[in-house]
DNA sequence: TATTTGTACTGTGTATACAAAATAATAATA
DNA sequence: TATTATTATTTTGTATACACAGTACAAATA
């Protein structure tokens, strides 16, 4: 009976869906900061009643990402360059601790995927579509966190990088910068199979860096307008 | 009609009141791992609808501390020593970020107020009820953090601090290390007053390890009985 | 006896109903 | 005309209702 193993697995209850759907346009910016979420049109437009709306509302309460007003509903929080560079502050501090943690623990195989993922990544770049590039990226990077073996760090990561979801482009969008990325992923390779911690470390933060600069250099840019 | 401006501020909405009970019953271990929360049953005992509790289970469910089993509910998430140890992990490596920034950002009226904070810890000390301690201690901590002026790094370490909550005590439990505790606490008060950065990382560092150590030693005792 | 089928029951997932607060709009008054 | 009262309207906060999945247990069948 194998045969009918369908994986109807995929349930997802429809709070779950409403949440990821709200949290993706609030971070693409499809739901503008200080708009309101309205419950009744939100339901509406989603066909759904209001109560999978609430619950999905909640979660994005405790992300952060909308703020309560009491007895008013929610709204989209607004995100400040002040808010931003707090993320960017935490992160790669993170990230420095993470590639660190890597670099003491990576396993062989770990490696091997490291390897094909920088390969993977470096022929996205030349994918005229630079969300193909930055899937690649965010896998090449999702495969140092696994190696650090640390769930909670893995989880805080994988928010803030979300947090900035909507400039994750932005470091990908010149085409000059390609040689540098791929030099220093494979940089990271190199120093992560030798398990060289301050390597990797080194390496990491100067590559942290740049996408930076890219990411403030943007967000000034749309404040200026 | 200044006299009536009693402060009715206080508004929580239900859901809130309900999600901060939970909470606070999980991480102090009333509500024990694996436990199933059933909604009507909570909502009886806490004389409310099953809204607010479905709410307030969807915040425990981003947070981590349920974990919901499709069509089966919610149930208390089971913290294990590798769960802690991850958090430590990252907790130590923001706390010393934390005091880098704050040794650099800190201003000169916080720095009077970390005095005090100092010298309420220090007079806590000789309270029997260890708690009050602990208080003292967070504020402490807090005064810290806010000298960080960075709103993520903050919302972070706290979460991580709430995550341990149930171990708070343990490393105030034993009088003979309280004055290690007032010692390096003042040595926090000193290095960031000279904004020296190298000096206050230093004795952080020190100062959570043996935290970390008491808290350890406590769980593996928990797991041996 | 072992296995299947049917049935009742429990509890979640979602929708709807109702109450109260906030806001907007309109009428009334000085 | 400006300002206050009054009334609708909108929208949240909470409670309840209903449908269906999952489970356990008993009856039926081989």
């Amino acid at each position: 009976m194998k045969d009918f193993e369908v994986t109807i697995n995929e349930y997802l209850p429809l709070r779950d869906v409403v949440f990821q759907t709200l949290r993706r346009a609030i971070l693409k910016g499809e739901l503008e900061p200080g708009e309101r979420l309205m419950e009744v049109a939100l339901a509406n437009k989603m066909g759904v009643s209001r109560t999978p709306i609430r619950e999905a509302i909640r979660k994005l309460e405790l992300e952060g990402l909308v703020i309560m007003i009491p007895r008013k509903g929610a709204e989209v929080a607004s995100i400040t360059e002040k808010d931003l560079t707090d993320v960017l502050e935490v992160r790669s501090s993170l990230e420095k601790l993470a590639i660190e943690l890597a670099a003491e623990r990576i396993a062989d195989e770990d490696i091997e995927r490291l390897k094909a993922a920088c390969k993977d990544f470096e022929e996205a770049l030349g994918d005229p579509d630079v969300t193909v590039g930055a899937e690649k990226d965010v896998a090449f990077h999702d495969v140092i966190y696994e190696a650090t073996h640390n769930a909670r760090l893995i989880q805080i990561l994988n928010n803030l990088r979300e947090q900035m979801y909507r400039y994750r482009l932005e470091y990908l969008k010149d085409p000059a910068s390609h040689p540098q990325l791929v030099r220093e992923h494979q940089e990271l390779v190199e120093a992560l199979s030798a398990r060289n911690k301050e390597a990797a470390s080194a390496v990491m933060q100067n590559h942290i860096y740049y996408q930076e600069l890219a990411v403030i250099r943007k967000i000034q840019k749309q404040q200026d307008k």
